[in-house]
DNA sequence: AAATATAGCAACCGCCTAGGT
DNA sequence: GACCTAGGCGGTTGCTATATT
């Protein structure tokens, strides 16, 4: 039988997003939220993309909610805190942090945060102590019993200096078998999130973060990730959707953030987001 | 200045799950 | 319940920029 490529890969292009691609999807997203799927997408916004290529980009790159930059601190020490809680599961530790990318973030554990780590003598698998790996039977099988410990993190601010040494508190007390490989907990995997809440973890609920975490399912609004309101269909489809979405949606960052952020489309493409708006009723054409 | 090594990040791949029929 | 599809997720790859020799 075999599953169906996502797309015809014939005639399909990859590789790095052009400015122009970047605008006609965003143009499409913007202007027809919700009302087609993904796979429709790039025949529709005239692009020679994979569907999945399309969702892809728009949702690492070109949403307007999303932050840019380094990641502070404080949203350092936050994903250190919920690696520990939640292994692997970029997505979820993507959703505690507004703005901020499943991609992104593993890009940046896996570069950044993992090697700081490391460094400070703390296995960024299992957030023990890397002495403690020395002895197997003592980190992989001494799984009920609750360690906490308590790690300094040496963060740099973006300026290059040190800030001050911030106690960043690792709970450990989660089974150390659970966190002993790359992929998730056993207990955490296979269908999302779902078990965590049953069962052997019944000392995570103890937990205020894993309380937090576990709230996500219902209370995303309320954490500042709203519905994508781009692909809602109730979404009105102004003349420029590029000016008036930021006063029209919630999203939890300044107004005009993320029109800052779109300078980091590329050379000249300040003239992008004009462009886009005009590419918009252009795009329509393609309908 | 050129060659090589390393780091960082965007994008792709393949698997899984949910939802529809 | 079986099958199919779309979307989501995490792991991995490959390109580019930067640092080092």
């Amino acid at each position: 039988m075999g599953r169906q490529p996502c797309c015809d890969k014939l005639g399909v292009k990859r590789g790095p997003w052009t400015a122009e691609e970047d605008r006609k999807l965003m143009a499409f997203i913007l202007g027809n939220a919700g009302r087609c799927c993904w796979r429709a997408v790039p025949k529709l916004a005239g692009l020679l993309r994979c569907g999945k290529s399309c969702r892809l980009r728009w949702t690492n790159y070109l949403r307007p909610d999303l932050k840019r930059g380094l990641l502070t601190d404080d949203e350092e020490r936050l994903v250190v805190d919920l690696h520990a809680k939640l292994g692997n599961r970029w997505s979820k530790i993507a959703a505690k942090l507004p703005g901020r990318t499943d991609n992104e973030i593993k890009n940046h554990w896996n570069t950044h945060i993992k090697k700081k780590l490391i460094k400070m003598g703390i296995d960024p698998i299992t957030h023990e102590p890397l002495e403690v790996r020395k002895q197997p039977q003592q980190a992989s099988l001494s799984t009920t019993s609750a360690q906490s410990s308590t790690i300094t993190i040496e963060c740099k601010s973006n300026n290059g200096e040190k800030s001050q040494q911030q106690d960043t508190h690792i709970n450990m007390d989660k089974d150390a078998s659970s966190v002993g490989s790359e992929s998730s907990p056993p207990e955490l995997s296979g269908t999302n999130t779902d078990n965590t809440t049953s069962g052997t973890n019944g000392m995570h609920d103890q937990d205020p973060l894993v309380k937090w975490l576990l709230e996500d399912e219902d209370d995303l609004p309320a954490i500042g990730i709203v519905e994508e309101p781009w692909l809602d269909f109730a979404v009105e489809n102004d003349v420029d959707k590029f000016n008036s979405i930021p006063s029209a949606m919630s999203w939890d960052i300044g107004a005009t953030d993320w029109l800052l952020d779109y300078q980091d489309f590329g050379a000249g493409d300040s003239s992008l987001l004009e462009d886009a708006s005009m590419v918009d009723s252009s795009s329509g054409s393609n309908l």
